[in-house]
Order: structure tokens, then sequence, then C-alpha cells
DNA sequence: CACTTGACCTGTCCGC
DNA sequence: TGCGGACAGGTCAAGT
């Protein structure tokens, strides 16, 4: 479940082992995952050097010297690690890792670098990558209707307030996951920061208070931070582009903690449901208005 | 129109 | 031990 902090943690990874590099080849079993022609991979992948590596929302996008992008979305269960050839065949992985020998059953692309390759793996095969123009990715419908970064310095809690303020009706929960309301939170994330600003998921917009929603915008932003820091959450798939884990749910306050008891006030976390996912909360902390 | 639910998939876990 | 079913949760399509 790769949400920001996960794909922000995979793009710098990858920033510092692609740019530089070329394209080889590219071979997939799975044409979901890569539904590109194979006219389109001969003639703006191929052969072409990676750039650069950025992310938007939860996607990647490796803009190649063809003026072609590969934009990449994990979904849940998706993944992208790098190997040096010397690696892929080599042992020297850790006991406990998540990923031993590749390619393995999951992977559903490879592409082939230089002396390297970059596998695609994605257990539920929900993630796909796609070639298209660099210019072009903007005006896909996918990136069109994005919100704006969370993190962004130029978004500040009064537009936060404002943009959440459009879906007076619906629970707070599923407007902190609409990917057009803000992009790149999902579950985890969610939970976590609304047990920062002490507001119950399933309390609707319009009977949450603007100082609140100043506290939920803080406390988001505070947890994508500090996931960022610990390279992310690692639940059971996610791991970053070296197949490192990340520890970020060693710090969790909610998320998996369900029976535990709470770190403010000792009362047991609860698990409940919330804009159709599993959803962690303090019962004592977070009262449903 | 606003909002909710189901489908897409596979691996894991739980109860019988 | 085997087996069916629930569950995991990002996004889009379909349903209310």
């Amino acid at each position: 479940m790769p949400e920001l902090p996960e794909v922000e943690t995979i793009r710098s990874g990858l920033s510092r082992l692609l740019p530089g590099l070329r394209i080889e080849s590219v071979k997939t079993d799975w044409e979901k995952s890569f539904p590109n022609s194979k006219n389109d991979v001969n003639r703006f992948l191929i052969g072409s050097k990676i750039v650069q590596v950025r992310r938007r929302a939860k996607v990647l996008i490796i803009d190649l010297d063809s003026k072609y992008s590969l934009i990449i979305h994990l979904k849940m269960t998706g993944q992208l690690v790098f190997r040096s050839e010397q690696a892929v065949f080599g042992a020297g992985h850790p006991s406990d890792s998540l990923i031993g020998k590749l390619p393995d059953k999951s992977t559903r692309v490879i592409f082939g670098l230089d002396s390297a390759k970059l596998f695609f793996n994605d257990q539920r095969k929900f993630g796909w990558a796609k070639l298209l123009p660099t210019i072009e990715i903007e005006n896909i419908d996918f990136f069109k209707k994005l919100g704006p970064e969370p993190l962004k310095s130029t978004f500040k809690p009064e537009h936060f307030i404002e943009r959440i303020r459009k879906r007076p009706n619906s629970p707070i929960k599923a407007v902190l996951l609409d990917q057009a309301v803000v992009a790149g939170v999902g579950n985890i994330y969610a939970d976590e920061s609304l047990w920062g600003a002490k507001i119950h998921p399933l309390t609707k917009v319009k009977d949450v208070k603007d100082a609140e929603l100043r506290k939920l915008f803080k406390n988001l932003q505070e947890v994508l931070r500090l996931s960022i820091k610990k390279g992310g959450s690692t639940d059971k798939n996610y791991i970053d582009a070296e197949g490192n884990k990340g520890s970020y749910l060693t710090f969790a306050k909610v998320f998996r903690r369900q029976g535990q008891p709470c770190l403010r006030c000792a009362a047991t976390i609860e698990k409940i449901r919330a804009a159709g996912r599993g959803t962690h909360i303090c019962t004592n902390c977070q009262v449903q208005i």
C-alpha cells in the first residue's frame, strides 16, 4: 500500500540509481501491467536514457531523453526494485528480507539497464506502468483530477480547509482519502492524522470545526514527514528501490494497533470500518459527533 | 448530483 | 490438514 511517503522513498532511491542509465530491454508477461504497444516501446523506450525520477501523488514518473516518460502506479502491492547484474543472481540478502532472488513469481515487468535491472513486481496485479510523451502527462485524466501535494510549501492550512469543506456531507476520512481533494493520502496516514487531531473518521465534514481541520492539516504534514524520514511503512509488501523495509509503523499511533492501549489516554484502540476501509481509532480520544 | 459500493487480483489467516 | 471465506486497500466504474 504505497502512499505518498513510500512512493517518495522509492523515488529518492531511484533518483540515486537510475539517471544516466540506458534502457536496453523490456520484458513483460502481464499485459495490463504495461499496456503500451510494442511499437511505442521500441521507438520511445528502448535505447533511451533516464534523465530524472519524479513523483506526483502516489505515482512515479521516470523522464527519458526521448521526451517520453514512464509513469508507474504501484497501487497496493507494487514494488520497484533495482538490482545490479551481479546482485540479480547473487545471494547476500538478509533472511528477514521481503524479497529474495529476482525475478520471482510476482515480477510483471523487467527493465534491462546498462549493467542492471529494474524489476516491477506486483503480487495483486493492480499496478501499472505506462509510456507517455512527457508533455502529455499532466493532461491525462488521472493527473488532471489530482488535488495539491500536501507537503508543498505553497499549500496552506486555509487551502486545505477550503478543499475539505467542499464535501460537507461526507465522513472526514472519505474526504481525506479522495485524491482530488489532497493528493497522496492513503489509509495509514489518514488514520494516523485523524488520531493526532482527535477527530472520529466518521464525523461529517460539516460537523468538524475549522480549528480541528487546522490541527488535522498540521498532523497530516507531520506524519507524512516523519514517515518519509523513516523510509515509509512496511506492513506486508512495501520495500524501497533497494529492497529495504520502512520503519514508520513502529512509530504509528493507531494503525494496526487494535487491542493495544492508546498512547495518549490508554484506552484500547479499536478497528472499525470507515469509507469502506479498515480504520483504527481510539474511541475515547476520537468521539463521533 | 453527491455519495457509496463493487470489481480488479492474489496471498494469508481464521474457523470449522 | 484441508477448505471456504473474509480480508488486505488504491482507483475507477457502476449503483443508489
